[in-house]
Parts: C-alpha cells; structure tokens; sequence
DNA sequence: ACAGAAGGGCTTTTT
DNA sequence: GCCCTTCTGT
C-alpha cells in the first residue's frame, strides 16, 4: 500500500475483483440485483418492509470486499442517527473492521463534519454553535420584539417558519429581495427580520439546523477547490429515505456527484484518483414520504431519471414484514393517493390474524383497552420490547401514559419531551456552550442570570448597548463592566462571573468535557443554588443536571477523545428515535413520524379519528390529506404479526371535550380484514359495509353517548364496563403503604369491586393482578391506583 | 430585582 | 390543560 497524500483522500483502491456471493444469500433477484448493479446512478424503489437495510449494507460490504472502494471512499446518508449506527454495525458484521473509515451519518452529521473542517473559509470558526429551533426562535423573538413587527401581526412561528422553508430552498437574504414586493410593507418587515436574523446568526459564530445543510452547500459553490477535494473523496455517495430529502439536501448531492475538476485540486492531487463523478444509489418509496411539510420534496425520487439520465431503477415490491390482511390493508389505503407510481406489496407469509379494531368512549378508555390488549399479547408470549403504541400528536400520550402507569405497563416515550429540553439542562449546557464558542450571545444571556446574581434586564441592556457602540461582543462588554457606571455589587457579579468563564475557557480544547462541566457548576454555583432553593421541584432539577454530568462522563468513556466541541455537536443533533434502546424491556410510544423505519410484532394505531388523523391542520395544506394517508400508511406497515385500529368518540382537547368522529381513512379499509369488538358507528352509517354495532343500546349510562346525540349522531354501542365514573386526573395519587394480599376484595373508582388474585413486585412497585365482577382481569399499580380495600 | 398571581394563547408532525 | 408573558407588590 502506498503512502497517503492527502489527510482526506486515500490511495486509489486496487481493483482485483473478488465478490464474496454470500453476500447474495437469501436475496430475491431484484434485491440481488440491488446489491450487484454497477453504474453512476441507481434508484430502488423500496415499498415498506421490502428488506432495503439488508441491501443497502450488502451493496456497501460488496463495494468493500470487491474492492472497489476504500471505506473513506463511500458517505451513506440515512435519516436518524439511531439509522446509521444499525448501518454501521450491520455493515461491520458484514465486513469487520473496515466498516470504521465510513461515514455513515445523517446528512446534518456529515455537513457539521464538513464545516467544522472548512468553516474557516467564509468567516466562521470551527467552534460555531448550531441553534436548534428553539434557540432559532428565541433568537427571531427578539429581534420582532425589537423591530416591533408583532404590531404587523407577525409571529415567532411565522417568521421562523418562513425563513426555514426559504433556508430548504436555498434562498438567502439577497436572493430573497430580489424578488421581493416593496410595496407590501408586510413583505419589507419580513426581510428585514430575515437580515437580522442571518446577520445576528454570523455575529454569533452559529448555525441553525438549516444552515448546516444551505451553509454547505454554499461552501462548495462559492470555493470550487473544497468542493474537489470531497467530490474526489466522496466516489459512492448513498442515501436512504429519498423521498424526504429537500431542496437544499438534494442540491448537497448534486454538488457531491459532479466531475471532480482537475484545476481545483491541490498540486499534489492532480492526476491522481479518478475525476469520474461519484456513483450514487438512492434508496426511497414515495408512499412513505411524510415530511413535505418540512420542505421534503417529493419531485427529488420521482424525478430521479429525469436528473440522472443514465440512471438505472430496481423495484422491490416482495415485503418481508407483514402477514397479507397488513399488507391488503395498506395497499387498499395507499392506493386512495392517486398521483402514485401503481406499486402492490405481496408476501409469502399468508393471512395472519385479523386487523383488530376498536372504539372506547374516551381516549382514556381507548387507553384501556390498549393496556388490556397489551396484557394479553404479553401472555401469548410478545415481549412487551416487540409492541409499540403510535399516535399523530404528543399531546395523545397523557391519557396513554396515566393508564400504563396504574396498570403497571413499563414503557417508554421516544421523544416529547425530552432531556436536553428541560430549562436545567439547556442551562448547564449554556455554560457549556458560551465557553466553546465565546462570541455566542443566546447561551450567555441564558446564564448571565442564572443562577440569580441581581443581573437584570436593565443591565443586561446597558451591556448589550455598550456591546454595540464599541462593537465588541457581549463577552466582551462584560470584561469592561467596571466602565458602565453600574451598581458595585452588580459590576462585582458581572466580573466574578466573566473571570470565571474566561479561566474555564482556557481549558476547552484539551479537558474532558465532564471536567469543563463539573467546574462550570462549581464556579457558578449552579447546583448550589437549586440545592438551597425551597423550591421541592428544585432538588430534582438538581438531579437532572447531575445527570447530565453522568452522560457527560459516558460520552469521554466512549470517545477518550472527545472533546467538549464533539460532545455539544451530538448533542445538538441527537433525535427522537436516537436514544431508542432495543435492549429495554418495554413497550414503546411514538408519534407516527418516529416510527417511520421501524417494526414491531404488534402495533397499535391509536386516534384514527378526522382532524386527527388526518389532522386538522393538515386539511389547508395542498397535498395535505394525501400526506396524511401516507403517514396512516406508514404506521400500518410497521407491523409484523398484529394491528390494532382505535379511535375514540370523544376526545379530550384544550381542556374540554369534544366529540371525534372516526377517520375517513378507516373506510378505505375493506370491511373483511378487520374485526371490530367495538366498532364506531359513524362507519357504519357511512360506509354500509361493515358490521352494526354491538349490543346497540341507549341507557344514558355514559356521557359519551348523550354527547353524540348532541351532535345529531347515532347512539353509540355501550359496553357495560369502563364508564369513566371520574375523570382520571394527572395528579399522582399515593395510596401509602396500602397492603394487598392475594384473595382480598377492593373497588376501583372506575372497573368496580373485584378480587385480588396476586401481588408481585417489592415497595413501591408493587402490581395487584385483579379479577374485576365486571370489567374482567387488570393489573394495577397498588400505590397509585384509584382502589380502596373493602 | 424578584416573587407570586393572574391572564392569554395555543399544539401537527422533526433533523 | 399547560406554558409563557405580564402585572403587581415588596
């Protein structure tokens, strides 16, 4: 082997052949072909469950083996980072060591591992900050305060929705006033809060989420000689998720597969490598493209062989997942969307069970009958880690949650809300954060306060406008308090707190992370001041940031030599479906979205109701309802063994309740595949097809039904268990040291009298399996369930 | 400067 | 129902 020239581009690879076929085992033809196919573009369309991770590894380990490629040679870009370690690893067990030269990553990952390499070329450091959308909004919230533009009727969102849409565009302040209307007023305020806002970004040595990709690509038109030098790097660039790509991603791509020029590259590259333009395999399904909302731009995957004239295009239609009512069902709904390439998923597995449907009163009924399904399946053998419990929106979790939690279900939430967003740890990682990148002024106004050190926002103004004549940074002014004319005390804590950061700072580039923090909350006083707070919430706030040093501690054990800069990028860029654990024992929640990639034994789709699903929001949009379908879809076809469809009829929204009515798409569904125990009589009366309703009967027993009769619709089925007599409030009741033993007799405020049949568990943990006279067998959490022993 | 109370607005999905 | 902003009194 040759000696390498260029830190970032190996030796071309020898060429000698060698394909290992047993990279081929077990793969129908079309995947093979997948896998085999050699040229400059390829396109597979792969339906849902059609088994593309396995060829897209294949195809990577192939181009390894075969030796076409040095690991360093080939970026594959999937969409989470949870996406690209399975990658990484199934590649590794593909291939072994070599798999650690890849990038794998997601296209955010890999343009954060660009700019901090080359953000020295147009005016930023490589310590930039990247601004997530809540740091992007407080920024636009200011300026709009400053400007005024609220009086306009301008809103954070609007405006940062706004800027992010033309940021995935690629249309920057110049180009945007270009073709803007002067004569609107509205229009001037806009761009004038866009200027800002991209120059405060400058000022700040920050990024937000969109510029990581914009940025980049800009980086590689405007300096033609960084662009070689990734252009010849990069010779198979792979992407998966396609069809959610945006503009800007797309643009990347296109700027990665050009002919590399000869003239661009350093001296000692010229006439080196190959000046082909690198291949490119892109893997999508157009059925599954849910985030247009988010500027994904379907044209990218169906337009692929109008960009890439030469490109080939393999179909994989033969699902691996999902028993054959799945599938009918899926295909039976997606085919509603008309501008669709015809595409019918089959499988070899047959029938399987039928699709199971469901209809409760109320979302925490609906939440019932979940936790009992989920019992049972648990007692057919299911790992609860092989069920998952989708939803469209997070605000559906609370009812879910409150129920799992009194029947002693282990789950988990993958998203909401989540760690890194609770005020504490923002806070602890505004420390952090101000002394890597000291030209930060967000993170620093975050913490000049905080704990309170009598700073307030008079004074934080004074600085700021000192900041501002001198044209220094907000650091800077509070080096020079002592100039302001302030208060003693105040300019005292202002110094006291700028001598502290400034001493912690020198040691950025070469502590461990975990250290820089430990002395941030030392010097500050941080944890100090929640400890002696009289706040009871305070002592867990405490906590958490304890906690946030322990992940600090794990990060250097897994990367000795990390420092605090990688740790704030994963951070930064770490998603909802990330810290997804297979290894937990627990059933998952998520919001269809997140589920998106992933697959259970048994799912459960749960708020089939209009304006839910599809949501309300969602009906203005163009494409809306069609997106909507796709995203019903996608959750249909995460299931291997069992699906389950509920709904309920009335749903708790705002803080009342209103009444829901069962999803438009439950109709596209044919009547046969699924088997209602409580079907939702809307569909009855509109579709005709399916089954009356059961034991249809009007005993004015449960508010639900007279809410239907309000809103003029037909009398709901009643099941005699599981009217809410009380409203299952959030409030977290404490039944103490209440003992059951097995063979005891309790009532529960909502299923009634029943007999204890077991008691397991220790301390606070302790579950009662119950036999209820009337509402059959639960398992409650003794300490909090709403029972009384009789 | 700050604590606590009262009032208004809002929630689709997320890298 | 909750969170965030604003107002009021110290």
């Amino acid at each position: 082997m040759s000696t390498v020239l260029h830190p970032l581009i190996p030796d071309e690879p020898p060429r000698d052949g060698g394909f290992n076929d047993a990279l081929l085992d077990g793969l129908n033809p079309r995947q093979r072909e997948a896998v085999e196919y050699r040229g400059s573009a390829l396109l597979i369309i792969a339906g849902a469950g059609s088994g593309k991770t396995s060829v897209l590894t294949r195809r990577i380990a192939g181009l390894l083996q075969s030796r076409e490629a040095w690991p360093s040679q080939i970026l594959a870009i999937t969409f989470t980072n949870k996406a690209a370690a399975e990658m990484r690893e199934r590649v590794g067990a593909l291939v072994g060591q070599q798999a650690e030269g890849m990038w794998i990553s997601t296209f955010h990952s890999a343009c954060v591992r660009i700019l901090r390499r080359e953000a020295e070329n147009f005016g930023f450091t490589k310590s930039f900050t990247i601004y997530d959308s809540a740091d992007s909004r407080a920024l636009i919230k200011r300026i709009i305060k400053e400007l005024d533009a609220d009086t306009f009727g301008f809103t954070v969102s609007q405006a940062s929705g706004k800027i992010s849409k033309l940021k995935n565009e690629l249309m920057d302040v110049e180009s945007y006033a270009r073709g803007a209307n002067f004569n609107d007023p509205n229009e001037v305020m806009f761009l004038e809060i866009f200027r800002r806002y991209t120059q405060e970004l400058a000022r700040a040595n920050a990024f937000d989420f969109d510029d990581l990709i914009g940025q980049t690509v800009y980086l590689f038109r405007a300096f033609p000689q960084v662009a070689a030098l990734y252009q010849r790097r990069f010779r198979h660039l792979l992407v998966d998720e396609y069809q959610d790509t945006n503009h800007a991603q797309y643009a990347l791509i296109r700027e990665l597969t050009k002919p590399v020029k000869q003239g661009d590259l350093p001296l000692d590259l010229q006439g080196k490598g190959s000046l082909e333009p690198a291949s490119l395999t892109v893997v999508g399904d157009s059925d599954q493209s849910i985030y247009a909302f988010r500027g994904a731009d379907i044209r990218n995957i169906v337009e692929f062989e109008r960009d890439f004239p030469r490109s080939k295009t393999i179909l994989l239609e033969q699902n691996y997942r999902s028993t054959q009512n799945i599938l009918d069902a899926a295909n039976a709904v997606i085919s509603n969307n008309f501008d669709r390439k015809d595409k019918k998923l089959f499988t070899t597995i047959g029938a399987g069970e039928k699709i199971t449907g469901f209809t409760g009163y109320s979302g925490h009924d609906e939440a019932q009958f979940v936790a009992d399904e989920i019992t049972k399946l648990r007692d057919e053998g299911i790992a609860y880690k092989d069920i998952a419990v989708f939803y469209r929106t997070n605000a559906q979790t609370r009812a879910l949650e409150e129920i799992f939690i009194r029947s002693a279900l282990p789950y988990r939430v993958l998203g909401g809300t989540k760690f890194y967003e609770r005020a504490e740890i923002k806070d602890a990682m505004a420390y952090l954060i101000t002394v890597a990148n000291p030209a930060d002024p967000l993170a620093l106004r975050r913490i000049m306060n905080t704990p309170k050190r009598g700073i307030g926002p008079a004074t934080e103004t004074a600085l700021q406008s000192w900041a501002d004549d001198h044209d220094v940074s907000l650091r800077e002014a509070m080096r020079h308090a002592d100039e302001l004319g302030l208060g003693p005390k105040v300019t005292g804590a202002i110094l006291g707190l700028t001598a502290a950061l400034d001493e912690v700072q020198l040691t950025v580039d070469t502590a461990k992370p975990s250290d820089i923090l430990a002395e941030l909350l030392k010097k500050s006083g941080y944890v100090e001041a929640l400890r002696a707070s009289r706040d009871p919430q305070d002592e867990a706030r405490a906590e958490n940031v304890e906690e946030l040093l322990a992940v600090t501690k794990e990060f250097s054990k897994n990367n000795p030599e990390g420092t605090l800069l990688d740790f704030l990028t994963e951070v930064s860029l770490v998603a909802a479906a990330d810290d997804l654990d297979d290894t937990s024992g627990t059933v998952s929640l998520m919001t269809l979205h997140t589920a998106k990639g992933l697959e259970y034994e048994a799912v459960f789709l749960t708020g089939v109701e209009e304006d839910l699903l599809p949501h309300r929001m969602s009906a203005n949009e163009p494409g809306g309802p069609a997106e909507e379908r796709r995203l019903f879809y996608v959750g249909i076809t995460r299931a291997r063994q069992r699906l389950y469809l509920s709904l309920a009829m009335t749903r708790a929204q705002f803080g009342d309740v209103n009444v829901a009515m069962p999803s438009r798409y439950l109709q596209e569904i044919p009547a046969d595949l699924i088997d209602w125990k409580q079907s939702p009589g809307m569909a009855n009366s509109r579709g005709g097809t399916q089954p009356r309703a059961l034991n249809a009967r009007r005993d004015g027993s449960s508010w639900g039904t007279s809410l239907r009769e309000a809103a003029g619709l037909p009398p709901a089925p009643v099941r005699e268990k599981t009217v809410w007599a009380s409203e299952v409030t959030g409030k977290v009741r404490d039944n103490g040291d209440l003992t059951l033993a097995a063979g005891d007799r309790i009532r529960h405020t909502d299923f009634g009298e029943g007999r204890v049949m077991e008691v397991t568990g220790e301390g606070a943990k302790r579950v009662a399996a119950v036999q209820f006279d009337t509402a059959g067998r639960k398992r409650l959490l003794i300490k909090i369930a709403p029972i009384e022993k009789l």
